[in-house]
DNA sequence: TCAAAAGTGTTTTGGATACACCCATGG
DNA sequence: CCATGGGTGTATCCAAAACACTTTTGA
């Protein structure tokens, strides 16, 4: 160890990007620091990796703390250093993000859940340190993912119908997407299984409901099958309302 | 700092991935390490990142002490932090993958490069640490990159024939690609220029030689055009040579 | 009966694949 | 003149894209 004491002076901490959907919105769920560095500001939940801890647990235990949840999708997704980051010292993050069923999720008694809040992922700016970054690249990544493999069904309860199914993909990738190609496709790749179920108490005609087939996902997988998505060169999703004939004061 | 001073105990390193192609063979660039731990064996060029450095700059470092080479691609990849990963101590990694033209690389006169030696990628093993599993997370990380983006350049000379471009691919994918396709596909794109040059001295018809077009690249890219190599489920490469009319045993 | 979203098929188009022969050079 | 890789075109197939109306429910 001898001459390499100087090096052993740094932390390293994880910092998690917690995905979640609802409303028809890609969230994200962040903390509102209560002390320094950044105090007030939101930030990314995360915390230093323990001595013996490895980096993956680290991130799972900072996820576990806020929603209680466990066996959940996390990656990781890239490193953060720069010499200036963090005030207290060389501190470097690992960034991971984990996709969760916003339903599943309860308020956890631990003073640290008291001060989380879901944001619109397409909202959030101005967060503690490099956070922002870390955000961006974090999406980024699960932009790349979510047309690579079946990994969307993460973030919408066990049954889901197809349009739910389209929101959130239409949110993630920022897109319009065709209701009829979307369903012709996914339907196609004989990952769902059609529940026989419909909504209830909608006011409109109710949809049917689809399950996730896992099982069918592993057996297709080991035999060559690629879940793929084509990288749609599509309009920008737009707020569809133009002029229409609401009177502006001229 | 007070509370946290515990974990200020931690050092961090980077390793970097050197790929070369050379012989049709995507190589990589192995150190024979000459101290503890893991004496003798071969390993990742990498270093400690000192106190004031950024994580990419070290990186970069790295790269030139043993190539003497600057302004190369370089790409963060992941970090790998076991616990027990490193004898030393608490010791995380973030590795990198770098992609050099094989020709422009000399042997440098640090004590290091001595030590150096170009592998194939498909034959290493047993390198130190974690270093099997490190590569094989940054050769995974080209196959997807090179198919994504334009990056495959990197690795020839300014001048090449379509044919070591196409053996280059079908390295790195492990696959075979059909030549007539492969052609049209890429010429397609509009990415390359035709140099008006032929190679010399070879014992066939000489092969045209042509040059990446970055200008060119940077405008399309600007335009909304995506590189895309699609997966080809094809078969694997085989060394094409079933029972001809050789005489079995019957 | 109206509003609101669910559900459904066909045609067109473009890109991927498969495939075989002649050409230019050095030895 | 032979061996070696260079270079080229077409027909087929399949998946993506474009596109509009009817159905079911609750209010």
């Amino acid at each position: 160890m001898n001459e390499f004491n100087e090096y052993f002076k740094s932390a390293f901490t994880v910092d998690n990007v917690i995905f979640g959907f609802d409303e028809g919105d890609l969230k994200v769920l962040l903390i509102k620091r209560g002390e320094d560095p950044y105090r007030g500001k939101w930030g990314l939940p995360g915390y230093f990796v323990y001595p013996n801890e490895d980096l993956d647990t680290a991130a799972i235990r900072v996820l576990e703390e806020l929603t209680g949840l466990r066996n959940v999708f996390l990656e990781q997704v890239k490193t953060f250093g720069s010499v200036n980051r963090h005030p207290f010292g060389r501190v470097i993050t690992v960034a991971y993000f984990s996709l969760i069923k916003i339903s599943h999720y309860t308020l956890q008694p631990s003073s640290i859940a008291r001060k989380a809040k879901w944001h619109s992922v397409s909202e959030v700016t101005g967060l503690a340190f490099d956070h922002d970054e870390i955000l961006k690249a974090c999406f980024h990544r699960l932009k790349w993912l979510v047309r690579s493999r079946p990994v969307g069904f993460e973030l919408l309860p066990p049954k889901f119908t197809l349009t739910e199914l389209q929101h959130l993909y239409e949110a993630i990738l920022e897109t319009s997407l065709d209701k009829r190609n979307f369903r012709k496709k996914i339907l196609s790749m004989d990952l769902l299984i059609d529940l026989d179920e419909t909504q209830e108490g909608v006011a409109h005609r109710p949809a049917r409901l689809y399950q996730f087939d896992r099982n069918r996902y592993e057996e297709l997988l080991s035999e060559g099958f690629s879940f793929e998505l084509k990288e749609s060169k599509k309009k920008e999703r737009t707020t569809e309302r133009a002029a229409s004939s609401s009177p502006q004061t001229a």
